[in-house]
DNA sequence: CGCCGATTTAAACGATTGTTTAAAACAGAC
DNA sequence: GTCTGTTTTAAACAATCGTTTAAATCGGCG
C-alpha cells in the first residue's frame, strides 16, 4: 500500500543496459520476470507478493529490488513486455477499404482470439482484465498503446459500413457495441456457465460460432443504420 | 489472507438474534453495515482492511468481530443486504406480449440504470462487478436470483421480436448480445474515459442515449433475424 | 594468488493485516 | 447501591507485507 509510485526510492540501478555477456545475471532477471507474468494475473497487483513471484522463480526475494527497483518497476516491465508478445500474437487483420465487412470480420476474429484463447499465454488476457477493472499506474499507456489503435481501426471501419453519413459519435458507439459483445465472453464467462448448460456452451460458443454471430448483429446493424439515429420512444418504466 | 473461509473461529456469537430493544447494540452493527458496503466495492473484499471500515463506521475494530464473527461474515451480511435493496430499487419491467419493442427498451433501460446509476448506490453497482470478475462463494446464488430472470425475460422478448423461428441457443446470443453492450459501458468505463474526450462523454453518454442507441442495433439485428442464420466466410487473418 | 565490481543471499526492519484478550463501561433487575 | 449479563474499548497478538542492509559469493583480470 504504502509504495512508491511514481519514483523507485532507490534508483533501481540497473546493472545490464542492453548487453549480455553474463548470461547469469540475464538469467535471474528474466526468470523473475517469467514467473511475475501469472502471479500478477491470478492475484493482481496488489494482491500478488514479491515472496511468491520469488519462490515461483527460484529466486531470493531482494532480487526483485536489485533488477527492478520495487514490486511496482517489475510489474511494469512485465506490462511492457506482455505488449509486445501481444502485438505478436494477435496481430491487427490489415485494412481493405473495398472489403470492409470483411475487414470487420477480421476484428471481430481478432477481439475474440484476444479474449478467449486459452494457451499458456491465458495469464496475458488475464492480466489486461484486471487493469481495466482495477487500474494502476501504467493502464493509461495500455490503453493509449493497445486499446486506441484497435478502437480507432473499428470505428474506420465501420465508417465504410454504413451506407449513410453517421456523426462521430454514433460510430464510436457501434465500434464500443461490437467491443462490448466480444468482451462479454470473457467478463460475463463465470456467469455464462451458471447460466448456459455445459453441453450448450460445448457446442455453440466457440470462437467461431461467436464471430458469426457478432459480425452479424453489426453488420444487421450497419444496414439499417437509419434506426440509429431517428428517435425511438423510451420506455417509461 | 490466512482467514476463515467456510467457519468463524469462534463461533461468531451474535448477540440480536432478531430483537431490537437496544437500539444502542443495533447502532453499532448497523453502521458498520452502512459503512462496509463502500469499502468492499472500493478496494474489493481481500483489499478492505476491517480498520478502514470500523475508523467510517466510528466504531472500534473489535467490533466486527463481536458482531459478525470475522471479516468474511461481514461480507456475507453485506452481499445479503444488498440483494433485498436492488431488487426493491431497479425491479424488472413487466413484459407486454403484444409490444415486445417497448418491453425490449425497457429492459435495456433497467440494465443500464442498474450498470450507470452514480447515486449514493453505486458501490453497490461496483461490488456486484467484482463479484463478476472474481466470483466467491455467494456468486452463484446471486446469478441465480439476480441475473438469471432478466436474461430469461430477455430471451423471451428477442423470441418475440424475430420474425423468424430461432433456435435457442441463438437467442441466448442475442441476450448475450444486449447485456455485453450495456455491460460495457461500465466495465470500459475507465477506458472509455482515456478514449472518448471528456465533452463528448458528457453530451453522448448519458442513459438515454446509449439505451436509444443499443435498442437501434438489436432492433436492426432482429428483423435481419435470416443474416443470423446463413454462414459468413470467415475472416482468413 | 589477490583484487574489485557485480550479484546473490540470509536476516532484519518497520508497517499493516485480521483477530484476540482482558478490562472497562453500560443497562436493567432486584 | 449491588449484582449480572451485554457491549465497547484499548492494547496486544502473530502473521505477512515490501523493502533494506550488510555480509557472502561470484567472475574476470592482473
Amino acid at each position: 500500500m504504502a509504495n512508491s509510485l511514481s519514483k523507485s526510492p532507490k534508483p533501481a540501478r540497473n546493472p545490464d543496459p542492453g548487453r549480455q555477456p553474463h548470461e547469469r545475471s540475464n538469467d535471474t532477471s528474466s526468470r523473475i520476470l517469467s514467473a511475475a507474468g501469472p502471479v500478477f494475473a491470478a492475484r493482481g497487483y496488489a494482491g500478488a507478493t514479491v515472496r511468491e513471484i520469488c519462490s515461483a522463480a527460484n529466486v531470493n526475494v531482494a532480487s526483485v529490488g536489485y533488477h527492478f527497483g520495487d514490486k511496482l518497476g517489475l510489474y511494469r516491465q512485465v506490462i511492457h513486455d506482455l505488449r509486445l508478445a501481444r502485438a505478436k500474437r494477435f496481430p491487427a487483420p490489415h485494412t481493405d477499404r473495398n472489403e470492409p465487412e470483411h475487414t470487420f470480420q477480421a476484428l471481430v476474429n481478432t477481439l475474440l482470439a484476444r479474449m478467449l484463447t486459452v494457451e499458456e499465454s491465458a495469464w496475458e488476457t488475464e492480466l489486461l482484465m484486471r487493469e481495466v477493472h482495477d487500474p494502476t499506474p501504467v493502464f493509461e499507456s495500455i490503453v493509449e498503446d493497445f486499446f486506441r489503435p484497435l478502437f480507432d481501426q473499428l470505428t474506420e471501419t465501420l465508417r465504410l459500413l454504413v451506407d449513410t453519413e453517421l456523426p462521430d459519435h454514433t460510430l464510436q458507439h457501434l465500434a464500443f457495441s461490437t467491443v462490448g459483445q466480444c468482451l462479454y465472453y470473457r467478463v460475463g464467462s463465470q456467469a455464462i456457465q451458471v447460466l448456459i448448460p455445459e453441453r450448450q456452451r460445448q457446442l455453440h460458443y466457440d470462437i467461431g460460432s461467436l464471430s458469426q454471430h457478432i459480425t452479424a448483429v453489426m453488420l444487421a446493424a450497419c444496414e439499417n443504420a437509419s434506426l440509429l439515429q431517428q428517435r425511438i420512444e423510451p420506455g417509461d418504466n
